[in-house]
DNA sequence: TGAGTCGATAAGCGATACTGATGCACCGTG
DNA sequence: CACGGTGCATCAGTATCGCTTATCGACTCA
């Protein structure tokens, strides 16, 4: 089960055809067919079905062991190679979409540090950061207060909470609910709901309320594809569903233009109004937006850099 | 980085030495000499310094990522020769110490199957599940009402929970605080606990309680390596320190010898007295003992047996 | 100083893993 | 229905790899 046959294994059974992972990964039809065989053989089972190339079922299963594997060598070599070379005089930075509100992004700043900020999907975050192609993640997610999100396990990363604030319901100005100080989730799952990716799924929703996967509920009434916050808002103002979203993300639209004050954090209570929207608490159930920092071992300018952000509000460290 | 030689790696690491590790990998000391010189070539770092023979900083990395990248490539291995046999007529299921409650052991039966119970440590579970070494896992840990364990990632396995019920504090017949209904944990950091495998770990109590790792509080009095719950609670009842157990471990001490109801669950309240000791409800932080199922996937009794397990009490599943 | 230990290195050789050529089953086509 | 085309398996040949045996050189301890 070397990492070069399963690596052709798997190509193999994404293009559904020896020749044409042959050609993809440099090598001929035969070597191919051959390495295919020779895993077979070491395994023991047939793993594909040739004429039409699909896999068997326990194809399949290796199939589902041989991402994760193959990540997790691609991790260790580029946190090997890391360790090696010294501290380094740039940094990227790996964020989802809403891990980076006002009160994070002061203080992503070192002493001689060059920081690039990246923002990639929620399951793509701690694979970069495991495979080196940023040297730090920042990830939000939906927990309960103080507790840590639940990571995918790339590797022996560190996550550090560095931010927790309250989520609230954002509706149409106009809305008949937009005057309460504070909304059940079970209440809301008859309503129509945005997709947006810079906004809470819509799964996660259904999730949070204890609906079990596949089942109605939170109907998903319009998609936007774009990151944009500001989109998001305009699109809830026009009645195109409702969405759930951190506190600073609207008290950033808020104060846009505004000098940056410290109303990031997650205090105060009851409605906020933003352009066109108002967003009401979520009182039940009671999870909060939560930021953590994903992190290898870290040496020198980002160390400084990730230290400068743990060592304010967030919450406890853990090293998975 | 082909596995092979990252175990010739490990075991050099482990041994601190290359005869030695060639001994017991059965190669011969100069194969192994190359197979360590070939990893450092392929990774372009030295991962070993020799005389005395000790991992620089990029082999402590190394090691880091080796062990559970291992693991992966056995559990993969052991999945897909699963898949390719048929369903198994005989199933290993490995338990945690308390992972095992009446409620549960009274549904470990499937037609025509041969079950055999294995008490492993907690750690060990998720791992002999994933690798092959037993079929089904049951473990026990605490959480929030309802949530799911934390697991490692072994790989893809399917978890479900089956039983949660309360946790008691367990103390001497006599205690002065044995009279109480419910007790909170931050109350009793000043006492003398007892370190237990088969009882809740003084690690995890000093975690719930909010206390940083590494922090004074819930002093170790005395500390029992066996697994019996007999000798567990006579150690209790002898004053030499507290212990939190999940409410059918009293139950079924008291109810040993007579006929076996359906008292295992989690019911009732207030105090339960057992033999020379009395268990009180931990009312706070709120939290419960659950049991969770792990398994990959099934077919045939062993997938009956998880289903008579699931169709029950038990919570939502998932698969990480 | 000489024997012993331990890892690195060199030489030799069988096993491995590739390429290129060929074989064979299947499919669409005139 | 014959025929060429496609696509995987197989075979032969060869370069490389990875092991063993043998030897070296550095260090340790008597």
């Amino acid at each position: 089960m070397d990492p070069h046959l399963l690596r052709t294994f798997v190509t193999v059974a994404r293009l559904g055809s020896f020749s044409a992972a042959a050609g993809e990964l440099g090598y001929t039809q035969s070597a191919v067919s051959q390495q295919v065989a020779a895993l077979e053989a070491d395994l023991g089972a047939p793993l594909l079905h040739r004429r039409p190339v699909a896999p068997t079922p326990a194809g399949r299963r290796l199939l589902e062991h041989a991402e994760p594997l193959l990540l997790r060598h691609r991790a260790a070599r580029a946190d090997v190679l890391r360790a090696a070379a010294g501290p380094p005089r740039s940094l990227v930075v790996a964020a989802s979409p809403l891990a980076c509100p006002p009160g994070i992004a002061r203080r992503l700043r070192g002493p001689r540090l060059e920081v690039t900020l990246r923002t990639v999907g929620r399951r793509d975050v701690a694979e970069q950061v495991a495979s080196g192609a940023a040297g730090v993640g920042l990830l939000d997610g939906i927990s309960a207060p103080s507790d840590p999100l639940r990571l995918p396990d790339v590797g022996p990363l560190t996550a550090v909470g560095v931010a927790e604030e309250r989520l609230l319901v954002v509706l149409p100005a106009g809305h008949p609910l937009a005057g309460g100080r504070g909304l059940a989730l079970a209440d809301l799952d008859g309503a129509l709901w945005l997709q947006a990716p810079a906004a809470v799924a819509v799964e996660r929703l259904r999730e949070m309320a204890g609906l079990p996967a596949g089942q109605e509920g939170f109907r998903v009434a319009f998609r936007y594809d774009g990151h944009d916050l500001r989109t998001v808002l305009s699109l809830v103002a026009a009645g195109h569903g409702l969405t759930l979203l951190p506190a600073s993300a609207l008290a950033a639209e808020r104060a846009a233009g505004r000098p940056a004050g410290r109303e990031g954090a997650g205090g105060g209570a009851g409605p906020v109004a933003g352009p066109g929207v108002v967003g009401v608490p979520l009182a039940a159930p009671r999870v909060v937006h939560r930021v953590e920092v994903l992190h290898g071992p870290l040496q020198g300018p980002p160390a400084a850099l990730v230290g400068g952000l743990t060592g304010s509000p967030g919450a406890g460290d853990r090293a998975p």
